[in-house]
DNA sequence: GTCTATACAGCGATAGAC
DNA sequence: GTCTATCGCTGTATAGAC
């Protein structure tokens, strides 16, 4: 996260046009393009001039175009620790917790959630990596804030996820309103029943 | 819907070749291109062959790609019908009602909806097309869904609606198990406490 | 109305000088 | 490592013969 420490004893202060300063600007430039366009309409040349670099460069560094949406979507959070916390609230409260955890993955205008939603649309590979995203890290690791996991666990905390995920389609890529206008925790708020229902079935 | 009547007095029975049975196959032909990959990825070349026409043919008939979109989406069926039936039913199992009907405006694969909402990932007219299906149609047709649409029944009506689009983006996008595996039928009925809860709050 | 042929543009990717 | 120049491909769209 912060300026990364030296290795071995970095010569100096690195200054602009250091190889890692061009490498993270090319990143969040991608995520940006990717997230805002999807895979296909994200070009390698404006990427490049977002990030102030050539795009031969970005192909120096990054090998193809898919290289580079792959390089940008490496999951930088611990789905442990963001699942946890949700564990952490009281059984009452985690319908809210669970909503705004959810939300917030999708939200931002470089998120790589967003990117990774909105790329899959049309191209398998990214479809791929967010399904078995939800399929592996939210069903295994998500399982512990069910309250009885064992009556159709997995069916539910799918439907918990993939209910955030179309909230987060209708918000961010269609714009539907209210949503589009609404802020997160009102969101969550009006949210909150329905996927407590999901953590704690009354039945 | 049936092989329409003719508007004065059709000369014969139609044969292949005819100009109204070219337009239905490249329209279903794009459907299910639209569909399959999206607005970007599909290509006139393909949609024409699939069709067994030629590209410029499509060109011809339908001005540009965006034409032919447009003309592959116009809606078919009447939203008022779709939403009178779940009105219909009594107020305790129109959550399940309303899980199928919506389930459905997103299932087959060639079906407008999905289409649509594959290409809204990466484009803002398709976006756009949707958006207002869901703003209008939706919300001021389904309303007479609701126990109580006088208590944030907009705000309950597009969570429910965007829930279950989250489902079909799940199911047919990603294909996320067990969603993916599962009947409409088995689907709608574990949804359906959710949706309820959406239609009849109980607070 | 339907075809062949083609213009025109934008993309990813490569080669090679510096 | 970075840049210029360019290749090769695919796509939409058009012009004009039939």
């Amino acid at each position: 996260m912060s300026p990364r420490p030296a290795p071995e004893a970095r010569r100096a202060g690195r200054r602009p046009g250091d190889p890692d300063d061009t490498r993270r600007a090319i990143l969040d430039a991608a995520r940006r393009a990717f997230a805002a366009s999807g895979f296909d309409r994200a070009t390698i040349r404006a990427i490049a001039a977002d990030a102030g670099v050539d795009p031969a460069s970005v192909m120096h560094h990054f090998g193809n175009k898919r290289g580079l949406f792959v390089a940008a979507h490496e999951l930088p959070d611990d789905p442990v620790a963001l699942f946890s916390q949700i564990a952490a609230v009281p059984l009452s409260e985690r319908g809210h917790a669970a909503a705004l955890t959810y939300l917030r993955l999708f939200a931002g205008e470089s998120s790589a959630g967003l990117s990774l939603l909105r790329a899959a649309a049309s191209d398998e590979h990214a479809a791929a990596t967010l399904r078995e995203f939800i399929e592996h890290a939210i069903l295994t690791v998500g399982v512990k804030i069910l309250a009885r996991p064992e009556q159709d666990g997995e069916l539910r905390l799918t439907l918990l996820a993939t209910h955030l995920m179309g909230i987060a389609v209708a918000r961010q890529v269609l714009g539907v309103r209210p949503l589009a206008t609404c802020d997160l925790e009102t969101l969550a708020r009006a949210v909150a029943p329905a996927v407590q229902h999901y953590i704690d079935p009354p039945g």
